[in-house]
RNA sequence: CGGGGCGUAGCGUAACGGCUAACGCACUUGGUUUGGGACCAAGGGACUCCGGGUUCGAAUCCCGGCGCCCCGACCA
């Protein structure tokens, strides 16, 4: 890519308004332009990295049997009403011009679990997972930290289909390999902890990944003999200890959830009646499991970490190219060497970001 | 949703109730430059967020709205 042609330009100054290390940062850098509170466009560099980030995600869920679909994010009212949740704040409602309403999704159990009902009916066509990579939408009340808490994001979710618990527990451990996978890949694995979470209403615990780092707004204890931690929320009597091994000296710090598992178990099979038939053909009610991942959150996180007073510090796997091809002063040789390279590099199919323009090194 | 701050050119800011709303960056043109955000000159670009009000006169004061940021609450 010539940068002359880029779409997106570097801005030099932000407002002292936008405090936000990541919002400033990926501002500044031309990755996000902020169309209003919590809702971000992803410029070409930006989208780029998002891409690579959504395409190691998808690489870890195909390997543990993931398959890929896509949801609407349009969502039926009828069978939210199903579940009880049509009426919960973070739900986006829209109402047409003759007068039907509908949700924007936030989730998507009250679509993922008709679906694998209408698509299954005995044993043999379990366990099965699908997952997809989409725009979410929340009410949140307050959208702040830039891309961290926005109002519209990507999301991963995977959804996993049991006949029983242990098949269920050992699927959710792979997943939750498959997680640090990601976070290993992106460069965040050693700052991200395994940490008990309130279930909501559907079981005693859930699993979030937190990632430490002072922008968090979740605050979590480490301990550090077992590598987990557990979130303040589920804390009881300012007590803190250690789910594992009742180890009560943990560390305290602010994080950022970067991903949420649940074993929903038969919560949702339930409300829709989702059923298969065993062995003996008799009827028996789903499991279920799902699992969220933000991208779009997880890049926000990235930045946190990794930049300096010069800016962002990508780490490789997801920089937006690999190189950065950058010829100095008006030399005609040096123009010509870059231009060189530039095409050698091009037909390596090495990605290549080559400052082509007229400006001087400072500004390059 | 409660509290606080803010809203002026593409971006960042300035302007006592009073001249044609100023400056820096960016942009256009010409010239000089070229190893760490160059210089000179000439330009273009603003319904001062929106709607009311007070006043001889409002970017400035008052009321209402909208928007942005921060804190809190909320975030199955």
């Amino acid at each position: 890519m010539r940068q002359s042609k880029l779409f997106g330009k570097t801005i030099r100054e932000i407002s002292k308004d936008e405090q936000s290390v990541n919002a400033q940062l990926l501002i500044k850098g031309g990755f996000v332009d902020k169309l209003m509170a919590g809702v971000y466009t992803y410029l070409p560099l930006g989208l780029r990295t998002l891409r690579k980030i959504e395409n190691i995600i998808r690489e870890e869920m195909d390997t543990i049997g993931g398959q890929e679909i896509l949801m609407p994010a349009l969502q039926n009212k009828k069978d939210w009403e199903i579940t009880n949740r049509w009426n919960i704040d973070v739900m986006m409602k829209i109402k047409t011009s003759f007068g039907k309403e509908y949700g924007l999704g936030w989730t998507h159990e009250e679509v993922a679990t008709p679906l694998g009902k209408k698509c299954t009916k005995s044993y043999k066509d379990f366990p099965f997972a699908f997952y997809q990579i989409q725009t979410k939408f929340r009410n949140e009340k307050r959208a702040k930290s830039g891309i961290l808490r926005g109002r519209e994001f990507l999301m991963k979710d995977l959804y996993s289909f049991h006949t029983n618990e242990e098949d269920l527990d050992k699927y959710y451990d792979l997943v939750t390999d498959a997680y640090f996978k990601i976070f290993e890949k992106i460069g965040i694995k050693n700052k991200t902890y395994l940490t008990y979470a309130s279930g909501g209403d559907f079981s005693r615990y859930s699993h979030e990944f937190q990632t430490v780092a002072g922008a968090g707004e979740d605050t979590i204890y480490i301990c550090e003999k077992c590598g987990i931690a557990i979130n303040k929320e589920i804390v009881e009597n300012n007590q803190p200890e250690c789910p594992k091994c009742k180890n009560e000296n943990l560390k305290e710090e602010k994080a950022i959830e970067a991903g949420n598992i649940f074993k929903l178990k038969n919560r949702f099979s339930d409300a829709f009646d989702f059923k298969f038939l065993d062995e003996s053909g008799k009827e028996k009610t789903v499991l279920m499991g799902c699992y969220g991942l933000g991208p779009t959150r997880l890049m926000g996180i990235i930045v946190e970490k990794y930049n300096d007073k010069n800016g962002i510090i990508w780490p490789k796997s997801i920089a937006p190219y690999q190189v950065h091809l950058v010829p100095l002063g008006k030399d005609d040789k040096v123009k010509k060497e870059a231009e060189r390279i530039y095409a050698s590099l091009q037909k390596e199919k090495i990605e290549v970001l080559y400052d082509d323009r007229d400006e001087s090194p400072g500004v390059k």
